[in-house]
DNA sequence: TCGCCTCCATTGCAAATGCAACATACTTAG
DNA sequence: CTAAGTATGTTGCATTTGCAATGGAGGCGA
């Protein structure tokens, strides 16, 4: 477990705010400090939205409640991990997720409010931290943006290609290695593991790409 | 065609901004006007992001090259709509899409360091375009979040009730109308319209739901 | 070295899906 | 009212996919 400032100054939210300034700059957010047991739950879906949260020790799992009361777990946030904003920075009235503990955790929460309002002392950090709020939430727009295009094609063969190809397009080369086991690239896919390798396999025969453990190499030629 | 006053206010960048202020912020933004002819590029794949866009006038395509070549349409700005903000306030360096003139077209340019400087004169409307583009960006964020939940499920009929059940926990009935025909949700759900009638039947056979044309009713029992 | 474990490829099979073709409402213009 | 056009449901068929089970390769500790 890390200290106090070691852990805040892992969250985006805080980046480019100097060590020395980062005391006076929680105070005054009001940021608070709260400790939470095993399956407490730090948010609860339809709580009103009003703060934001960086996980200081411990984990939560941000949960989902459909229509049947079947959970699911959407995200996992670990040490120095910012959740709750998108709701927040959107204008959400009622949180449409819970917010759960998964061991016993320690959450700082700061009031939504308070970030965006530049305080009445005019203190810049205001602006570093709106400014980190809005690259946090671009870089995950981008993120899920590029997500979405490749689950938006049918075919296993198609997602493979679409997350194969924007990998290129952004590595400026034919020969990429992928951050994912088969098993993990199967899952972001969302596919079966073992459709996923048949497929791999049969579009190496057919000359697509070639591939090897987690390298994998694009044919110029296959206009398919 | 709509005034250039008219289009601009219903950009959501200037909502909460008063009529008034609105030439005084333009000028302080340096906010360009410029004219494209039918196949135009107002940005390339490459070039360096330096501003967000406006449609004043005419539409365009956010266009996407992928490895071999082949482009593809990723969406369409019509007159009012807000480009380029992601790629923006994530600090891309560069460009992964082009956008392109479909007819012609007048495009606002605002420089990004303008709108997220306060300028030296603080001029209090900074701070109204900074939540409102807070505000686009988190709730772009929200709907790529739930249609991502969607298109994770594998099967047509998961995909059906992760979509349907979304919809109902948000009206908070069973009841729910939704604003698709059925080749617009086959298109949302990124399956085949045929498919889609299909399971659609089969389901209301099973006792999952009923509906009629874009009316829908969830059954409560059906814990699966 | 042996045994255990994890990761991955392969395969059989039933079910799901895309695709194309066609049938059936419902809408709308004339 | 009629005719054309559009939206939706239905169905056959080839292909794809998920699922479960199996086997092999490589890593690791005893």
């Amino acid at each position: 477990m890390h200290s106090f400032f070691e852990t805040i100054k892992k969250c985006p939210l805080f980046a480019d705010i100097q060590d020395s300034d980062l005391e006076s700059l929680l105070r005054c957010l009001a940021a608070t400090r709260h400790t939470y047991s095993r399956d407490a739950f730090v948010f609860h879906a339809d709580d009103a939205v009003e703060s934001v949260g960086v996980v200081l020790a411990g984990s939560v799992h941000i949960l989902q409640e459909d229509f049947w009361g079947n959970r699911t777990i959407l995200a996992h946030g670990g040490e120095g991990d910012l959740f709750g904003e998108a709701f927040s920075c959107a204008g959400a009235e009622r949180l449409p997720v819970s917010v759960m503990a998964v061991e016993p955790a320690e959450i700082l929460l700061i009031n939504y409010r308070k970030i965006i309002t530049t305080c009445p002392n005019s203190c810049g950090f205001h602006v570093t931290l709106i400014r980190n709020m809005l690259h946090i939430l671009a870089r995950k727009n981008m993120m899920l943006t590029q997500k979405l295009e490749v689950l938006s094609m049918r075919t296993t063969r198609d997602k493979l290609l679409a997350y194969l190809s924007a990998r290129a397009v952004a590595e400026q080369s034919n020969r990429i290695v992928i951050p994912f086991s088969r098993q993990e690239l199967a899952d972001y896919l969302c596919v079966d593991r073992s459709a996923l390798s048949r497929e791999l396999g049969k579009m190496q025969r057919e000359g697509l790409l070639r591939y090897d453990k987690s390298r994998f190499e694009l044919m110029q030629q296959s206009m398919q």
